[in-house]
RNA sequence: GCGCCCGUAGCCCAACCGGUAGCAGGCAGGUCACUUAAAAUGACCCCAGUGCGGGUUCGAAUCCCGCCGGGCGCACCA
């Protein structure tokens, strides 16, 4: 084979990416331009570490090839990228080897944009952002003002998560459930700093109510979100103190329930050991038991102390609380159970109906009062635990008889006639921390003054800008606040001498923004403007990693609501439709007795894994790559190797996109090959003369005219059109798509070579449509030898329906249910005579006997079933 | 503990509303052809009855119930 009829990707990948820049054929229409639809599709913009990894080529592949589908579609396509360009590695790198952390950044974005635009992605990066970029972060700036203004940020003192190693605080979101920092993986502390927060919490209703709305979201997506934002409706209920004399003290504990209906059952109430009035109410006898335990809970991690199979400890405090409803006096306790962040950090003790209780009451001998019965049945005592079904109500007095429901209301509306209680909805959702104690962030643009208070730093004077030329130690706290010819500044007020704010913004603010900012990337007036972002947004396809599920995909679901109601733009939701993609996993070889990982290359024999030192069996699985796994493979190696055409299909072909995909190089290969034999296929068509030309010219012969092969191809091809446009319509299976290619071109393989002119080159034309979202250069390619360019500027083919017909079809024919022969019938058979021809069939005539069938099912098109 | 998702050939994956489980596809394996040989290429072949047990149905991978295995989220949230 001669070299110029060989498929070489590294010959002509660079060319066309060189050609389609020179083109523009990347950038982005007027949104509603020549009447086409505005598309949006939008990856999750990456971190500049410098290195691409597989994990991104993913997520940008599968975007792609939406957007390229959408423009040949007709659409108008937005499809930008940016960077989250912020974050700690950029200021360690410069307390490590003395970088300034801005070069450090730009270097890695332009290597990554570098490798980026080597997978032929179809991005308009004259719309590129970074969010460390002054004309970027001012608007990030001018939106917190705006947050600030509106009432949505504040200051307060509060027990924050502090992450020992990036020395910083993080936000609730950012500490996993086992107390890990989402980013160091450091176990956080707690600790009491004043800090900014953004009222996330005033827009819980908003963002837990229009979750449903999301109908293009993962279910698991929206069920986490709900899950985090935890909303649970009840009352709060006050239990005055009383003296030991038996008057009230004029002090009440309020509790929070989700069961006010169970009051009448409440036989003691149970502060948090941090509860404010814990002090205040301590018996001089139990003092010395109170502060021994209060010590002993504060030694604990949080983890420690809510790890679920604990025993529950406490200790009475000396008081005594009335409940209001029956009058009763019962103990006031602190317990180990009872968290200070969560409702009123006070509970009642209900121990016939909450399991908790139940367990707390047992081991310090409290009384157990049963007060709601299951429905229909008669009181009966507790053994196992409590009852925390709803049910009847007894022993409550005037609400005896009520169901629990029922009772709920009733009770919190005694309650707030009596003026003892009202209803309330707590949310486990706390407001978003978004202060930070490092340099290499946003600067929150705000003043201290001691005479004025927290000043906004006025619009027009922004953007608070980073200093240069800063000494990284690492120690002492933030660069910035070391830095007192940057804080020191006069007062916009009153000009006298104040504090700049020394901290910065969670990066998360810079990325709860960005893809607003896309739409309109050098308005100098404003973040964006409200016409170019309502006639862009929301993005019709946003596509990113399950991480963000919450953290990221939240913060910016608030952003929007709170832009909407400032006025700034026109829709409730950023995101139309989402695809969450699963992870490249690589194979991972792992000592299992020494716990060391081994690295692919020193595997001698990967069909029997050993250590290359001790010999010992090694464990082999997938897991997502990492550099300390050694399993991870880079882009750039497999590029060089195979072409990005071939890393593309790969990507795409291997698994569904929304489940972890297990690199195999084998596979890669096999991708590799296929590539080849469209290559060939197209070759061997452009010898034998045909082109792209004659195809429009030559109209299709009758169907009548048509070869038994030839109806074949065109079925072959049009069952292709229809499958894969399927495939990337709804639920985006790019994996069934590639296939699909891969039985198109077998079908061509087999029939190309007798068809006539005008029906091959209707085969080779679609094959290339189908496959250029794919592969872009490969396509494009073939398509110039074919006669024409751009492939990319073609529409999309639609799908001829009378070349998808058939004149007979198999019919199966099945006795009770079971499967016993074929019988090729008219196409356009009815049900009658589908009965007929089957009752009339040898098959029916051997499995049957003679005798006739009780019942006969004819499913058209498929099968008839015989029910003796 | 609660909730969600997933279990189909040696492996990765398909199978519309329940209707022939693979002329969906790929990888791996085998045989043959081409070749001096190998690679490449082509042809053919091999391979599961759908995790297990019940149920509904004329008919179940698909729907229902219970287990087993794996993954994810939440978790002393009152």
């Amino acid at each position: 084979m001669s070299d110029a009829s060989r498929y070489q990707p590294q010959a002509i990948e660079e060319r066309w990416q060189q050609h389609w820049q020179a083109q523009g054929a990347d950038a982005t229409p007027e949104p509603q331009g020549r009447a086409a639809q505005p598309f949006y599709a939008l990856s999750m913009f990456p971190y500049p570490s410098g290195n691409l990894h597989m994990g991104h080529v993913r997520n940008y592949v599968i975007t792609d090839v939406i957007a390229r589908v959408q423009r040949m579609r007709g659409c108008n396509v937005l499809h930008p990228m940016g960077w989250d360009a912020f974050g700690l590695p950029a200021e360690n790198a410069a307390i490590e080897r003395g970088v300034d952390p801005g070069d450090w950044t730009d270097r890695n974005i332009a290597a990554m944009r570098a490798q980026l635009q080597r997978l032929g992605l179809s991005i308009d990066w004259s719309r590129e952002v970074a969010t460390c970029h002054s004309d970027y972060y001012r608007w990030t700036q001018w939106l917190f003002l705006q947050f600030l203004e509106a009432g949505l940020a504040y200051q307060k003192e509060a027990t924050v998560n502090w992450d020992p190693i990036d020395q910083t605080v993080l936000a609730n979101e950012q500490v996993n459930s086992e107390g890990r920092s989402w980013r160091s993986g450091a176990l956080v502390e707690k600790r009491k700093l004043r800090q900014w927060f953004l009222k996330i919490t005033a827009y819980a209703d908003q963002l837990l109510d229009d979750l449903p709305k999301l109908e293009g979201w993962p279910e698991r997506v929206r069920t986490m979100q709900a899950n985090w934002i935890g909303r649970s409706t009840g009352a709060e209920l006050s239990f005055p103190v009383v003296a030991a004399d038996g008057s009230d003290t004029g002090e009440a504990i309020t509790v929070f329930t989700t069961r006010p209906d169970t009051i009448f059952g409440a036989s003691y109430v149970v502060l948090a050991p941090e509860h404010p009035l814990v002090a205040e109410l301590t018996t001089a006898e139990q003092a010395i038991h109170v502060e021994a335990f209060c010590d002993l809970v504060a030694r604990q991690s949080e983890q420690e102390r809510t790890a679920d199979d604990k025993p529950k400890r406490g200790v009475p405090i000396g008081a005594r609380v009335r409940n209001p409803a029956n009058g009763e006096l019962i103990p006031l306790w602190i317990a180990d159970y009872v968290l200070a962040e969560y409702g009123t950090g006070a509970v009642m003790g209900v121990p016939a109906h909450d399991q908790r209780d139940f367990v707390f009451a047992r081991q310090y001998e409290l009384p157990v009062c049963q007060v709601i019965i299951p429905e229909g049945s008669d009181e009966h005592a507790y053994e196992g635990g409590a009852w925390t079904e709803p049910g009847v109500l007894i022993h409550s007095g005037r609400f005896d008889g009520l169901p629990s429901g029922e009772a709920k209301a009733a009770i919190t509306a005694a309650a707030e006639a009596e003026g003892w209680g009202r209803a309330r909805t707590t949310y486990r959702l706390r407001d978003w921390l978004i202060s930070r104690q490092r340099y290499w962030g946003c600067p929150i643009p705000v003043i201290q003054c001691d005479s004025c208070g927290v000043v906004p730093v006025p619009a027009d004077q922004l953007p608070v800008e980073l200093p240069r030329d800063v000494a990284f130690s690492g120690k002492g706290g933030s660069p910035l606040a070391q830095l007192e010819s940057w804080w020191r500044v006069d007062c916009p007020c009153c000009g006298r001498p104040a504090r700049r704010e020394t901290d910065t913004m969670d990066t998360f603010m810079c990325s709860s923004w960005y893809f607003l900012r896309y739409s309109d990337p050098q308005n100098t007036a404003l973040p964006f403007s409200r016409e170019a972002v309502d006639s862009w947004l929301p993005v019709d396809q946003y596509v990113g990693g399950i991480e963000h599920a919450i953290l990221h995909l939240l913060y910016a679901r608030f952003f929007t609501k709170v832009l909407r109601d400032r006025g700034l733009l026109g829709f409730d939701e950023p995101f139309a439709r989402l695809l969450t993609q699963g992870m490249v996993q690589g194979i991972t070889y792992k000592n299992p007795h020494s716990g060391k990982y081994i690295a692919p290359a020193d595997v001698a024999d990967p069909s029997d894994p050993r250590d290359p030192v001790t010999g010992e069996v090694l464990e082999v699985f997938y897991e997502k790559m990492s550099k300390s796994k050694y399993n991870g493979v880079d882009p750039a190696v497999v590029i060089d190797k195979y072409g990005a055409d071939t890393a593309r299909m790969f990507i795409l072909f291997k698994a569904p996109p929304e489940k972890d995909l297990e690199w195999d190089d084998a596979d890669v290969e096999g991708q590799f090959r296929f590539l080849q034999r469209i290559w060939r296929l197209v070759d061997g068509a452009v010898e034998r003369g045909l082109g792209l030309a004659d195809s429009a010219e030559l109209s299709l012969p009758e169907a009548t005219a048509l070869s038994p092969g030839e109806k074949e191809l065109r079925r072959a091809v049009h069952t292709a059109i229809r499958s894969v446009s399927e495939d990337l319509e709804g639920e985006l299976q790019f994996n069934t798509a590639v296939a699909e290619l891969m039985k198109l071109s077998n079908a061509m393989g087999e029939h190309l070579a007798a068809a006539s002119e005008p029906v091959a080159c209707e085969g080779l034309r679609t094959l290339l449509l189908l496959l250029a979202p794919f592969a872009p250069h490969l396509a494009e390619e073939l398509w110039e030898r074919l006669g024409a360019t751009s492939i990319h500027r073609q529409p999309w083919p639609a799908s001829d329906a009378a070349a998808l017909v058939r004149d007979t079809v198999p019919l199966v024919i099945q006795v009770k249910g079971k499967v016993r022969g074929n019988l090729e019938v008219p196409a356009d058979a009815d049900k009658a005579t589908l009965e007929q021809l089957a009752l009339a069939s040898d098959i029916a005539a051997k499995w049957l006997e003679g005798r006739a069938p009780s019942r006969v099912i004819v499913v058209p098109g498929k099968l008839v079933n015989l029910v003796p």
